[in-house]
DNA sequence: CCTGCACCCCGTAGCGACTACGGGTGCAAG
DNA sequence: CTTGCACCCGTAGTCGCTACGGGGTGCAGG
């Protein structure tokens, strides 16, 4: 049976070692034993469990979709369709924040844009920024 | 003189009024006169301070960045190459968090398109978080 | 005049998801 | 035996607000 660190566990799930603590503390990952010196002994199971949330994370699902995707991972019968629930509500959030984001960009690229003339009587940058709304 | 409530400029400027108390004490608001009761007293300066604040909060900057930005538009004669300078840096930004957001949403909505066939024996969103097992 | 109400005062704590700090301990190599 | 790293724990800081609670102020209606 190997038994791993918390400094093992966390490069292993490619995770920093205080995320682990904090993941113990708020409970997403379990209480795991404990050596004679009162260290934390993990296995291949937490490992597995912590990667998988880490990934979660990478997708942009929140602690609490994580928490909800884990416990559809847990048992057999068919959570797909819940699953897929959660992820496609994640998916409406992204695409929501996208889209905010392709608007910005616009502003912000077309703002920079009209400053590279030279040395303006105003500044285009500071003028956005005191117009109410977007142009 | 016209002189406004907190709550007023925070109508005015579309902010939130205890955000208006927030800036006030991380100083990106002055210290405004007291009246005798010792209620905040506004006058259009702040209006337009709190409104370029607002404003550029909603195009993303930080409040460190607009700090920046602040100090630029103070003095008359703007120089328009820095204030260009704080907005190409976070154009950057947003043109990064855009491109990871892109690569989210195709891996998201691929996903969950995998999913609508029905009761797959196994389920592609939990798959795709390499499924673990029981913790 | 008095009451009721909206508005304002202030300090503090909470959010999400970590990250950092500081002082103390376990364990293995040299 | 001693060095030195890895780990232990609790707490506080990050960002940009938002909420809460227990008061005080100012003004209109009765």
């Amino acid at each position: 049976m190997p038994s791993f660190t918390i400094g093992q566990l966390a490069t292993a799930a490619g995770v920093n070692l205080e995320t682990v603590r904090y993941y113990e503390r708020i409970k997403l990952m379990p209480l795991p034993a404990r050596s004679a010196g009162g260290r934390r002994a993990y296995d291949e199971g937490h490992i597995r469990r912590l990667a998988f949330i880490r990934r979660a994370r990478e997708l942009g699902f929140g602690i609490a979709q994580i928490r909800a995707l884990l416990a559809l991972a847990e048992p057999t019968p068919a959570p797909c369709a819940e699953a897929r629930e959660i992820a496609r509500e994640h998916l409406d959030e992204v695409r929501a924040k996208l889209a905010d984001l392709v608007k910005l960009e616009h502003i912000l690229a077309e703002t920079v844009a009209r400053c590279a003339g030279g040395s303006a009587p105003s500044c285009p940058v500071l003028d956005i920024l005191e117009t109410p709304h977007s142009p």
